[in-house]
RNA sequence: GGCCCUGUAGCUCAAUUGGUUAGAGUACCGGACUGUCGAUCCGGUGGUUGCGGGUUCGAGUCCCGUCGGGGUCGCCA
């Protein structure tokens, strides 16, 4: 070895003991005759000196040291003086006083220095990420993933759950997300696809009898990237057999508890909350509400059709919806040009117009208040519970327009109202969730969540009847206004399955030459199951308190999905192409 | 594909209404300094203002195009 110590656990304790410590240049303090530098290693910072009178040779080499330089120290830990403590470092008690040193490795100037206040640039961050991985932030983030890998595996093994490998390279399937494809060299024209989940797989699993599975798997997507999506990104996935719905809730429920009591300290209800989609839909007009705070929405309809706003009154006629919320104590914050910010705002989310009102004693003042007689304004301000001093917002447009948008303005209002705690954690299930949605362009029923999510039992009816009044048993576990997980009873029943598939207008030869193996795997046995899938990095990023998974991956990519410290994607030779008959068709300049 | 933000020294930023030789802090280089911990003090090097056009007597600044980075809508079973 060659260090005795890390850079972060020298002690008071450790006074007399020599010892050899290894990591990077952070600081150096140079005053001629003597010579400070902090040393690095994932571990911490320990000050290491040189005096002159200790090793004048050695203090002269030191003198020479750098920013990231790697070196090899050999000293006597010693107690610093008491007003010399440094109460900012755990190892501030103590310093090394060094007689050899080697240079294990002389760094260039590097592009940006560890702990500068400002950060630079993600671009040059990402470019450089070898140096950007050296940051605190990012080695906590690295440490905290580790952390938390190794607690799910570990409940998850104490549960019976077995982790199980499944293919990287697999077939594509229509529905979902965009494939990324991989062309096979054995099968000219051929083409294997990521796995955009285990989902088929895991599924067999279970039709083989290995009736718990959990794996951590690589998931990938070829569609447009989020601060919170990535094209590569990994699940913790898992699923049960011979199980109901609240039997995989329940056991997630527990790995959650395990997770924030050990990685936070938090306390977290078990079982966790739940709610219906259509619940949550109505009360914040988001499927993944935050809900650290309130302000829920609240329907307008008798008011609005009453009242002699045109906007209002026609929107309900034309059977749109009139919903608002109130912003507490925000009349004041919020200027016109404020609000004419958040009115471009909800226009990204399809709202024409953002009515406000500013609640005072004697009743509201807006542009449109004199629209509103004083008793609809007092229904308004009653059916709102609004004080003086708050702000109203109200939408009026077809009913998924003012949950969208009312949805976005809710979370935009509640961080710059300051309305929650931003450490804490609020997790809930929304169970629920319609199983078909009805594309107007493609003029089909396409499946939610994905078409092997079994019917809720009281609707299987419906299936026939209206499809899209059908409950699926589905869940999602919502985690401060992120989709933190999502699962589903799935189909077991091969009969039910082809009902799904003719409503999704998947014709049985298609079925069965894309599906063909899992509706093989549940022709011979399949016992009841079901799973879901926790985002990993976004349950990092969160538990990190950060706001975007790039942060929590070591090597991610960027918006166009390149990686910038690789770069990849790049053009391969034609050797290699040729191998395997393809031929770019490139768009014209 | 749409909308918005952004690109100036190695890094973080500034530069008035379009107007002199594009500045500061930090890093880096040289010098001084034996108790610093954002060390301090003195001096110095460092610029294709992302790239390409245009308008103008004059462009970091205005216009058009383009490339990169970020946010978001669409998209993401």
């Amino acid at each position: 070895m060659l260090r005795s110590h890390t850079c972060g656990e020298l002690r008071k304790s450790h006074v007399g003991e020599r010892v050899t410590l290894a990591g990077w240049v952070d600081k150096y303090r140079d005053h001629a005759g003597i010579v400070f530098i902090d040393l690095r290693d994932r571990y911490g910072r320990a000050q290491i000196k040189f005096n002159l009178e200790d090793n004048s040779n050695t203090q002269k080499e030191a003198r020479g040291l750098r920013h990231e330089d790697v070196v090899q120290v050999i000293g006597e830990v010693v107690a610093r003086p008491d007003d010399m403590v440094n109460p900012k470092l755990a190892t501030g008690e103590i310093e090394i006083r060094v007689n050899e040193l080697k240079v294990l490795s002389k760094s260039a100037n590097p592009p940006f220095l560890i702990d500068q206040p400002d950060l630079p640039n993600e671009e040059l961050r990402l470019k450089h990420r070898v140096v950007d991985l050296r940051r605190p932030e990012l080695q906590n983030a690295m440490m905290l993933r580790h952390k938390f890998t190794k607690i799910v595996r570990d409940y998850f093994d104490r549960h019976g759950f077995l982790d199980i490998e499944t293919p990287i390279l697999g077939r594509s399937s229509p529905e979902g997300a965009r494939d990324y494809l991989v062309p096979s060299r054995v099968h000219p024209g051929c083409f294997y696809a990521l796995p955009q989940s285990p989902q088929i797989f895991k599924q067999l699993l279970m039709c083989a009898g290995y009736d718990r599975y959990m794996q951590i798997a690589r998931c990938f997507r070829d569609e447009d990237l989020r601060a919170d999506r990535q094209p590569e990104f990994t699940q913790i996935d898992l699923e049960m057999a011979f199980v109901e719905q609240n039997d995989v809730l329940s056991v997630v429920d527990g790995m959650i508890a395990e997770v924030l009591k050990t990685l936070k300290g938090i306390d977290s209800p078990v079982p966790l909350p739940r709610y219906t989609h259509a619940e949550v839909m109505e009360r914040f007009g988001s499927d993944k509400p935050d809900m650290r705070f309130g302000m829920e929405l609240t329907d307008l309809k008798e008011i609005a059709a009453d009242c002699g706003f045109g906007v209002f009154s026609k929107t309900i006629e034309n059977g749109g919806r009139v919903r608002g919320l109130v912003a507490p104590q925000a009349a004041e914050k919020y200027s016109r040009k404020n609000i004419d910010a958040l009115t471009a705002f909800v226009g990204d989310y399809g709202a024409k117009g953002l009515a406000f009102f500013r609640v005072n004693e004697s009743g509201l003042d807006s542009p449109i208040a004199k629209f509103f007689t004083e008793e609809h304004q007092k229904a308004i301000i009653e059916k709102m519970g609004a004080k003086p001093g708050d702000l109203i917002f109200c939408v009026a447009d077809k009913a998924s327009v003012t949950s969208a948008a009312l949805a976005a303005l809710r979370n935009r209002l509640g961080k710059e109202l300051e309305l929650f705690d931003p450490k804490a954690f609020s997790c809930l299930w929304v169970v629920e969730f319609p199983l078909l949605q009805f594309d107007a362009e493609a003029d089909r029923w396409v499946a939610e969540h994905h078409p092997f999510c079994y019917p809720h039992p009281d609707d299987i009816e419906l299936l026939k009847t209206d499809p899209g009044k059908v409950r699926a048993q589905s869940y999602d576990l919502v985690v401060n206004g992120y989709e933190a997980a999502s699962g589903s009873i799935r189909i077991h029943d091969p009969a039910i399955q082809q009902q799904i598939f003719d409503l999704l207008n998947i014709k049985a030869e298609e079925a069965e030459r894309r599906f063909g193996f899992l509706l093989e795997g549940l022709r011979y046995g399949a016992p009841p199951h079901g799973g879901m899938a926790l985002g990993l990095d976004r349950w990092v990023m969160l538990l990190c308190g950060y706001d975007n998974i790039r942060d929590v991956i070591a090597f991610p990519k960027t918006q166009k999905a390149a990686d910038l410290l690789s770069g990849a994607p790049s053009t391969v030779d034609e050797k290699q192409t040729k191998e395997l008959y393809l031929e770019l068709n490139l768009p014209e300049e």
